[in-house]
DNA sequence: TAGTGGTCTAGACCACACA
DNA sequence: GTGTGGTCTAGACCACTAC
C-alpha cells in the first residue's frame, strides 16, 4: 500500500480549507483490516493472520501492523493472546462476564443471571424506535421481552427492539434454548457483531405492569437504562430499554 | 536503569509458584515517571522533559519513553501536544466539559451549570465515609453540601466527603469565589489530584429534605450516584454522594 | 523446535508550534 | 529554523504456546 498511496496529505490542487488532514500509514492498514472483520473474512472467535503475514501482504513493517492492530485492540475489536496469534473479539466466549453489563450485585460474586424470556414479537417499529435504528418509515421490527433473576429474584426486565431484516427466524424458543450470552447468539446465528454501545441512565417510577413483572412495588425507583448498540461502521442495529431493581444491585462505572 | 534493572524476571532461587511474572523496561519507565508525578516534581498543566531528554535520564531509547508515556496518555495522567510537549493532565483547564461529570441535558448544548454551595462542616467522619476514605477511627472530614442548576432548576445535590487533614481551609465560601471546576481547585489549592474514579449508580426515592432542594415531589426517583475518587496510588480521597433529576437530563455511558 | 506476539534499539524523516 | 511529538523501518532478541 505505501507504493500507491504515499501517506502524506492527499497531493492536489491548491490547498483546500480544511483539507483533508493527513492519513498515517497504520490508519490506512487498520482501515483495511477494518474492512476484512466487517466483511467476515474472519469470524468472531477465529485467529487473524499473524503480523509478520499481514506486514508482507500490505507491504509495510511489522511495527506498522502492529500499531494498527493496537488500537484495534484497545477498541476491543481484537484480542492479543502471546504466543498464539490476534483473534476476533466475541461475546460467545465471555466467561467471566457479559461484557455490556454493568450490574454488579451488592454482595456475593458477580456471577451470570437466569434469563426468562417472556415474548417475541414482530411488528411496525414505533416512529422513536425507527428512528435510532434508522429504519424505514413503516419497517419491521422485532420486539423481546425478558427478565433476569438472581437468586430467585427478578431484578432486570428488558424491552429489546431489532430490525426484523437482520434476525430472520428469531424467537422467544431460540432464545432459550441458547445458553450464552444473547450477542453470542447474534454473532453466530444471525451474524451480527455488536462493537459498541452508547447507554443513557435515568431513575423513573415503576409502572403497574412493570410493578409486578419486577416484584416491587408500584412507583418504586428503578434504573431505566437505554442502550444503543451499534456494527460496524456505527450503524445502528439494537435498542435495548432496561428496567433494573437497584435495592441489591447497582451499575458500576469507571472513570478516568 | 536497564544497566542495574535487568528486565528479565527476577532471577532469584527455585521457581516459585505465582512468581513475579516479569517487568518490561518501559513499564519500570513508567512507574519512575509516575513517582515524579506524585511527588510533585511536575504540576497540573506543566510540561514534562522532551522525549529525548527523559531517554538520556533513564538511559533508553526513545522509543521505550514513548511507549512508557503512551500509556500514562491513555490513562489520561498525560496530555500529549504535537509540536509542544507532553503536560501533566489537570482539571482547571478543562474547557469544554468537566471530565468526571456524565450528565448531560435532554436537549440543547452541555454547557456548565450554576453551583450553590449550602454548607461546608468539619465532623468526624461517619463509619461507613472513614470505611471508603480509609481513615483512622474518628478522623476528621469535611462535608461539602451544594446543588448544581441549570436554566433556573437545581439538578442536582451532592454532598461531597474529604479527609480534614488534605483539605485545611476549605470553606463555602472560598468554593463559591473560585471559577471552575471543584477539582481545579483541588489541585491548585491544596496539592490534591484526582486521577480515577468509580461511581456505583442506583435509583432511590427522594426523601422530605432532598425533595424540597431539588424542588420535586418527595417519593420522586433519583439517580444515586456513589462516586469514589482516587489520586495516584490508588489513594482515596473524595466520597461524593450525588442525587441526580433525571427529568430532562440523562447519565451517559459509553461501552466497548 | 517453530511460530506467535512482546520488547527494545537506532536512525531517518514528517507534521506541528513558535519565535 | 529549532524543538517537540508522530510515523516508519529493519533487525535483534525475549516470552509464551503448542507440538
Amino acid at each position: 500500500m505505501p507504493v500507491d498511496l504515499p501517506p502524506h496529505t492527499d497531493a492536489d490542487g491548491p490547498a483546500l480549507p480544511a483539507g483533508p488532514a493527513f492519513s498515517p500509514l497504520y490508519q490506512q492498514i487498520k482501515a483495511l483490516l477494518l474492512k476484512s472483520l466487517q466483511g467476515g473474512e474472519w469470524k468472531p472467535g477465529e485467529a487473524i493472520p499473524s503480523e509478520l503475514e499481514l506486514a508482507g501482504r500490505f507491504k509495510v513493517s511489522q511495527g506498522t501492523v502492529r500499531k494498527a492492530i493496537d488500537e484495534l485492540a484497545t477498541e476491543n475489536l481484537l484480542v492479543r493472546r502471546q504466543g498464539k496469534g490476534t483473534f476476533v473479539a466475541t461475546h460467545a466466549e465471555e466467561q467471566i462476564q457479559y461484557r455490556f453489563l454493568r450490574l454488579a450485585p451488592d454482595e456475593g460474586p458477580s456471577t451470570g443471571m437466569e434469563r426468562h424470556f417472556l415474548d417475541c414479537r414482530r411488528m411496525r417499529a414505533p416512529a422513536d424506535v425507527a428512528r435510532a435504528l434508522a429504519l424505514k418509515a413503516g419497517e419491521q421490527a422485532l420486539l423481546v421481552r425478558r427478565t433476569l433473576w438472581r437468586n430467585q429474584a427478578p431484578v432486570v426486565l428488558d424491552e429489546i427492539w431489532l430490525p426484523a431484516a437482520l434476525f430472520k427466524g428469531l424467537t422467544a424458543d431460540r432464545l432459550a434454548q441458547y445458553a450464552g450470552p444473547m450477542y453470542g447468539l447474534f454473532e453466530t446465528e444471525f451474524d451480527v457483531r455488536m462493537i459498541r454501545a452508547e447507554e443513557k441512565i435515568r431513575a423513573v417510577a415503576a409502572d403497574a405492569a412493570t410493578a409486578e413483572l419486577l416484584q416491587v412495588a408500584q412507583g418504586s425507583p428503578l434504573l431505566s437504562v437505554e442502550r444503543l448498540s451499534h456494527t460496524y461502521g456505527d450503524k445502528p442495529v439494537e435498542l435495548r430499554r432496561g428496567l433494573y431493581n437497584t435495592i441489591s444491585h447497582y451499575y458500576r462505572n469507571e472513570l478516568s
